[in-house]
Parts: structure tokens; C-alpha cells; sequence
DNA sequence: CGAATGATCGGCT
DNA sequence: GCCGATCATTCGA
């Protein structure tokens, strides 16, 4: 295998991006702990003009300020309190374009996995949804601005095995945007088709 | 400084 | 299907 770098992150299409994460491994180490999962499902974001991305209208706050960084970092935020989503920024610096990674299949560190997620059998639920793949490999607003370009880094991308054919690509509308107007409906929701660990369609 | 709210999840009905 | 959890962040006063 061999990491995702530099002329992957910082393409400015965002949505090219976005399908092209489809099928490639996020790999975590914590606590001596080797987590992966291959990415099924993911979310476009592009700001300034996507009225649902956290950088629309070039807002620019201490939150935010991570999505404006060159490609390559991680956004990670908490929500309802609860939640920490997982982002992988792309583009160059001051182009606020981040992907959310929404659902993985568990690959590596099933055991640690389902440790962390208080369960005890293998079921998609593990890790479908971007709270839960959180839980599962360990990460949490702690490591928003990590660069996933350092060798060091403890979170990662790898290449996926081969990449995943447009015929193979699902796209529907984004979930929880309600507020985002004439951008509820833009597909820009992607997710491999026949996949069993992605969530549910809307 | 106070109040509202969110790129969600899981439990209960 | 609905609803409550739970708190960092954001914005307005």
C-alpha cells in the first residue's frame, strides 16, 4: 500500500476528490492501537459558494479556520455535543474545500473497533455514519489540523487496491443541510454501489 | 454574557 | 418514526 500525497489532496475539484476517496483505507494508530477501514461513503464540501459548507461566504472562524489550509489536513469537529466528523481538507490554501468521510468498512483492529464502539458483533452499524467510524478508529477534535502528509502522522490515507469506476458510484443529496436552500439538492453524497457498510439512503 | 443550534445516533414507542 | 442527549461554537446584545 502506499499513502495518499500532496498532488491527491490539493486538486481543487472537490466533488473529483470527494469519489475519489471512495475505496481508499483510512488508517489511524493510537494507543498502539492500528485501526483501518476502506472509505464507502463520503460528502462534498466547497466553500465559499456551497451554502452547506462551514466556510460558505468565506466565514472564517477558529473552527473553521483548519478548512483553509492547504490539502492534506484533518478536519475534525464535534456536533450536537456529541459526535466528532471526520474531514479531509483538500485544495490549496484559502480554497475551504474539505470531503466528510461518512462510512467505512472495517478492515484492521476489528477487536479494538468494536472495544471502542461498546459492541460485540460485526454489523455494519460499527461503522456506518460519521459519529460512529469516529468512535471506531479513535478520533476526535484532538487531532483537527493533524497534515496527513507527515510520515509521522497518526492518522493516514492509503491508495485503495484499484480505484472504483464511475458506474460503480451512487450520488444523492447531502444529509442534514436542511438549511442550505437551492443547495439541499445538489448530489454531492457518494457512496459505492452494493457496499453493505455504507448508511442507510435517504 | 446569554441563547440558540448543529454535516448525528440510538433508544424507545 | 420520533425524540432527547449534550456541549463547543457562533452570533448578537
Amino acid at each position: 500500500m502506499s499513502r495518499l500525497a500532496t498532488d491527491f489532496y490539493q486538486r481543487t475539484d472537490v466533488e473529483q476528490v470527494a469519489k475519489e476517496l471512495l475505496g481508499t483505507f483510512l488508517c489511524t494508530h493510537f494507543d498502539d492501537q492500528l485501526t483501518i477501514g476502506k472509505i464507502v461513503e463520503t460528502e462534498a464540501y466547497r466553500g465559499p459558494d456551497d451554502k452547506a459548507c462551514h466556510a460558505y461566504n468565506h466565514r472564517r472562524t477558529k473552527r473553521t479556520e483548519v478548512m483553509y489550509w492547504h490539502g492534506g489536513h484533518a478536519y475534525v469537529y464535534l456536533i450536537y455535543g456529541i459526535h466528532h466528523l471526520f474531514n479531509v481538507v483538500t485544495a490549496g490554501i484559502d480554497q475551504a474545500h474539505a470531503v466528510l468521510i461518512r462510512a467505512v468498512e472495517p478492515i484492521e483492529g476489528i477487536p479494538t473497533m468494536l472495544e471502542r464502539r461498546g459492541q460485540s458483533q460485526l454489523l455494519p452499524k460499527l461503522t456506518a455514519g460519521p459519529g460512529t467510524l469516529s468512535k471506531a478508529l479513535g478520533i476526535s477534535t484532538l487531532y483537527t489540523g493533524q497534515n496527513m502528509l507527515l510520515p509521522d502522522s497518526p492518522i493516514w490515507l492509503e491508495q485503495g487496491e484499484s480505484p472504483i469506476e464511475e458506474q460503480d458510484i451512487i450520488a444523492s443529496p447531502r444529509v442534514g443541510i436542511g438549511y442550505a436552500e437551492e443547495w439541499v439538492e445538489v448530489p454531492w453524497r457518494f457512496r459505492i454501489r452494493g457496499s453493505k457498510w455504507t448508511s442507510r439512503a435517504k
